[in-house]
DNA sequence: GCATTTCGTTTACATCCGTAATCGATGATC
DNA sequence: GATCATCGATTACGGATGTAAACGAAATGC
């Protein structure tokens, strides 16, 4: 199952700490996103029920934490988007990203201190 | 409004070339999709109504043409996934992919020269 | 001209998603 | 102990999406 748009920024505050209480959850996310309560609530259900958290008993409440690492959704999130957009790689997507005039000289400047890392490494 | 994932599939088709029948894109998505041809009708009506493709009558049926440029779609796309999980900035998925050792010898030599050529051309 | 095929249009329907309100149980208060 | 507050679970509901069948008009075949 899948990890829907609203669902991934309670999973942003639990990957960010956690294990958190619902209320907790509610701090990091409702007024930012403009939610109410019982909003996060039906999100943590449902993230439940997908297996992507688990819920520990802590007194009267609950206590949050993820199963899926972080790593793994961005990959997941990731991989599709190059598979569909871009052939799979990532060079395409840079590509398109400049040829869009959407690179700055420091994104450019980490890309290439970047490469120069991975290929030092490899 | 938006292009759906499915959807995608038969602008791809309007992308690769226009304008096309609707015989000829279902001759094209429908078996590797598994569609019946009443799904792609659907399809391109619902892309009608969004606006993102047109169509022209051709005697008794209609040619249909993309009027959203496909460069649109995946600048829509890949910013909202850079956004969404990672500060809006292509060095670090460049380094996600790394971490996760999913660049091959390939992509890096093609980062690098692409890297040289912006750097040079900016 | 009538039956048949072919298109596009309309309708269908289950699921997911975003967004909440309500309900029921449990714990806290007086 | 009765009442109030709190928390999770259940129910709600409209819109988008995936997937398609049904319908109706127009063209084509005999």
């Amino acid at each position: 199952m899948q990890i829907s748009d609203a669902e991934s920024i309670v999973m942003d505050a639990l990957w960010g700490r956690s294990p958190l209480s619902a209320e907790e959850i509610v701090a990091l996310t409702a007024d930012a996103q403009g939610w109410q309560e019982a909003t996060v609530k039906t999100l943590l259900n449902r993230l439940l029920t997908k297996k992507a958290i688990a819920a520990e008993r802590d007194g009267r409440r609950y206590l949050y934490r993820p199963l899926v690492p972080r790593s793994d959704y961005v990959d997941a999130e990731s991989t599709s988007l190059l598979d569909r957009l871009f052939g799979g790689r990532v060079a395409p997507l840079v590509a398109h990203f400049s040829e869009q005039r959407k690179l700055t000289k420091k994104d450019i400047a980490e890309l290439k201190r970047l490469i120069a890392e991975i290929d030092d490494g490899e």
